[in-house]
DNA sequence: GTGATTGCAAATCTTTTGCACTAAA
DNA sequence: TTTAGTGCAAAAGATTTGCAATCAC
């Protein structure tokens, strides 16, 4: 891994949300918004950190991924109780969930949609309708 | 809390899952199925159970809702990681989440439904779509 | 310089587990 | 009697927190 200066956008990112523009956070920023959109847990990120020569601690890496996800960089999702998944796709959208590998997968596209929605408990607003559609793999047809 | 002689269908239920009729398992029985649906989770049911005389362990609790839940009696409910709910209505549904005060309410009826369901990735089949629907209080209007 | 940020280790919280004891069949 | 089930306390795993040291501005 070279070392890179900033690049504008993340520092403007990072301002905006009233984040100094730390090192750490430069480092995550770049193993996160390098590509194309990801679902990182907070363990795996931290192993490709360490991975790429990233001096950046668990504790850290967890206030990050929180402090983004409040500036609206990432979206958390929750699929069950074993750990929260950060999404760098932080459009609303919908996932797929492989029960084998415990591997998200983002629903592109607009087609997916729910109709007739109900009306909410009384005394409510819907906040946010999320749908999760669990997979498994096929029987049989693994390399 | 009176002492009940357990009734025929619970002790079937509990046969037919492989399960022996214990005091415990019993008296969970009791607690859940007694009325209308509800959600539990494990930290509740114990507490319940506690103020209803009946001696159970919180491990037992877990043991006994993982035991019905595979039985089929419960559905596990995942919404945010910090605790598990059981469902007593084991049908399959969908439900509404209060951020506010963590309730979990279900969605009866068949209206709604989702449209244009899109393929799942290649070499996968879907298992099960499931919606949750986060609503918030209304501000100014709680008594 | 000063307050935000970091890292570490300890704490927290839910859930699981190991194992001796108890009870259902 | 024999095996499943229970309870306890300890362990596990993800996440958080307290606090002194460090860094961005």
């Amino acid at each position: 891994m070279t070392k890179r200066r900033p690049n504008a956008a993340t520092l403007e990112c990072l301002h905006a949300a009233g984040l100094r523009a730390t090192r750490q956070r430069l480092a995550v920023c770049r193993l996160l918004f390098a590509g194309t959109d990801r679902h990182v847990t907070a363990e795996a990120l931290y192993k490709e950190a360490q991975a790429n020569n990233v001096r950046v601690s668990l504790a850290t890496i967890y206030n990050t991924l929180h402090q983004f996800t409040e500036a609206g960089l990432l979206r958390e999702v929750v699929i069950d109780g074993l750990c929260s998944y950060f999404d760098t796709n932080a459009r609303h959208h919908h996932h797929f969930f492989c029960e084998d590998d415990r591997n998200l997968v983002d629903i592109l596209g607009e087609e997916l949609k729910v109709v007739k929605l109900p009306h909410p408990p009384p005394g409510t607003t819907i906040t946010e309708v999320g749908i999760v559609i669990r997979v498994r793999k096929n029987p049989g047809l693994e390399g």
